[in-house]
Order: structure tokens, then C-alpha cells, then sequence
DNA sequence: GTATATATGTCAATAACACTGACTTAAATT
DNA sequence: AATTTAAGTCAGTGTTATTGACATATATAC
């Protein structure tokens, strides 16, 4: 009775993963997520920051003289979004903005001391939740669940990721 | 020059995932959820819903019949919260509250028809998205992907996800 | 060198989603 | 009869995001 809501609720699909599966990878994305993040955003909560201030640190820590441009590009979010947060990090002492030397139009951002403080200890948390997961999991598990995430990415987007076999990602 | 933050960049880390793998597998969520959301809140900007809506869509959805006391554990979420969106479901006839039989203080929740039909469009998307990313990685690859993110949610509920193996859920 | 395009920033209004705290109602349990 | 549980509501607040309009500085194209 509760089986199927995708297909008509016969008994059919043949060749490609039923629907129940595909109904419990939903889940677990979802949940995952939810943990993955909410133990930092406990972190945060001291702070005043919030998962949008997280991110931005996340990524200029991961892209260190990242411009604004390439910044929104990789959150999707409005310049004025971003604008509010970026401006309480600088504000605050976490983010330090400097002028590009050649293209002084463009304004490169850096972590400060106290940001890449932060940062560590927010992605230290995140980082021990995933190593723990994979114990256990063997390198082909841990291999499916980075191609599968990256199946999921948007193809356009799939590059921005850092790809650790290759030679050296740039951004 | 760019390679570590979580660590002090030098070259040590001996038995354990090295950051840069940690880090990658950081971006790999934030940009699979990022997109995985993504298509079903473009979908759903029309009809005036959201991902709150979604979620409560999905998860009776899933569980018909589930309470509101159900609801708010799976969604971690105040009853407050919750009132919001629950209201505009069922104001709008996506949602059907029916008091329970035997408990009238209990009232259950399930999809009207509109509500099934939204659910579907829904939940047909993502999952055709999931199926795609499971392409050509194989059933080790999938299996590991499930065992990483199962890994990743609090050990408390990981059993909230439907657990295909085994005989049936509940919730 | 003037015109145009680009990169960034800002002002104002709005909305979705979430929170805390305090309280009510109805029904079940003790 | 007293207490607990399930659900709902009122009021106030905060974070994250949006759209639209506009301003400034700099680079590039003609």
C-alpha cells in the first residue's frame, strides 16, 4: 500500500533503479545535508554568523584571492546577497579585500588570520563527520560517493569542484 | 602554494584521508545539494511554494498518515515553522488533515490528489537526476555513495531513512 | 579620446524560512 | 480531578535571499 508514488504503483520498472531507491537517496541527501551543516551552523551561532557567512569563508579559504564575480558565480547568489554578508566579514576583521594590481577594477579577497582561524575550525568538523564516514567503506565506496555527488552537479559546474587527480585545480 | 588550510601546509598527513580529499568531498556536497534543490525550487517558484513546502510534500509523501508530532522530528523544524507552511498546503488543498480514530488529539496528514500530483512532478525529477548520476558507476559505486552519506547523518537517525534492505519501514 | 562594457558597490522594498516565548484548546492518561 | 500530550496560535525577531534601480571606477574598443 505505501510502496510507489513515482509509477503508477504496479509492479513494472525493468532495467533502471526502482523507485525506492531513488526515494531513499532523496533521503539521504537530504539528511545528510541537514547534519553535515547544522554542526557547524551550531558553531556559528556564537558568532553571529550564520551558513551564508560560513560559505564565503569556506571558498575564499579554498580560493584564496578569489574576485567577487568568481565568488557569486560558484555561491549562485544576488551581488547584494552577498554583499551584506561579505561586507559584516570585512567589517568584523575575517576577510581582508585588496585591489587586483593589474585589473583595479577587480577587488581580490584573502582570509585574515582570524578568518583562516575560523575557517579551520569549521572545516576540521566537517571533515572529521566525513572521514568517519568513510571508515569502513572501503576506496571503490568512497570512489562511487564522489562520482555520484558529481554526477549530480550541474555539468557546467562539475569543473569547479577541486578534481584531485588531476594536476592542480585554479579558479 | 594554495594546497592546505586545514592542516599547516606542510606535507605530513600519513594513515588518514588527506585534506584535499576531505575539502573535495565538502564541495561535492555543497554543489550536489546546491543543484540537486535547485531544479525543484525552479519548478516550484511558480506555484508561490518553496523548499519548506517541498519538504513537507515529500515527506507525507511518503509517510502517509504521518502526525505533525512525526513531521517536526524528521524536519527539525519548530512547530511554528511548521504552522506556516502546513497551513498554505492545506489552505490550498495540497495537503489533507484528517483527526486520527483512535487518538483525536492526533491528526494525520495525506497528499490529496493535486498535492500526489505535485509530489510526483517533484520527486520525478530528482530522482531522474539521481538515476543519471548512478550511470555508469556500478552497484559497488552506488552502494558506497549510500554507505558514505548514511555515514554522515547523526547516528540517531540514520534509521529515519527507509532502509531498503531490510523487510519494510515504519515511521 | 570618446563611447561602451565590465566589476563592484549601494539603496530600497520584499519575501521565504526560521527562531523564541507565551499561551490556548482538546483529548488522553494517571 | 489532576496531569500530560498533541496540536495550534499570537507576537516579535533574525537570517538569507530576492528584484529593481542606480552610482562609481576602470578597462577596452572604435
Amino acid at each position: 500500500m505505501s510502496k510507489s508514488i513515482l509509477r503508477t504503483d504496479a509492479g513494472e520498472s525493468p532495467d533502471h533503479e526502482d523507485d525506492a531507491g531513488l526515494r531513499q537517496a532523496i533521503e539521504l541527501l537530504f539528511f545528510a545535508y541537514r547534519d553535515f551543516t547544522g554542526e557547524a551552523d551550531a558553531l556559528l551561532a556564537d558568532t553571529g554568523f550564520g551558513r551564508a557567512h560560513h560559505r564565503v569563508i569556506y571558498f575564499v579559504g579554498a580560493n584564496s584571492g578569489i574576485t567577487v564575480a568568481e565568488l557569486l558565480k560558484i555561491l549562485k547568489i544576488t551581488k547584494q546577497s552577498l554583499s551584506r554578508v561579505l561586507g559584516q566579514l570585512i567589517e568584523e576583521d575575517f576577510i581582508d579585500q585588496r585591489t587586483d594590481e593589474i585589473d583595479r577594477r577587480r577587488r581580490r579577497m584573502y582570509l585574515t588570520i582570524k578568518g583562516a582561524e575560523l575557517e579551520r575550525r569549521l572545516t576540521e568538523r566537517q571533515s572529521l563527520r566525513i572521514e568517519k564516514a568513510y571508515q569502513g567503506v572501503g576506496p571503490a565506496g568512497v570512489e562511487g560517493f564522489r562520482a555520484v555527488l558529481r554526477g549530480i552537479i550541474n555539468e557546467e559546474d562539475r569543473n569547479t569542484v577541486s578534481n584531485i587527480k588531476k594536476p592542480e585545480k585554479k579558479i
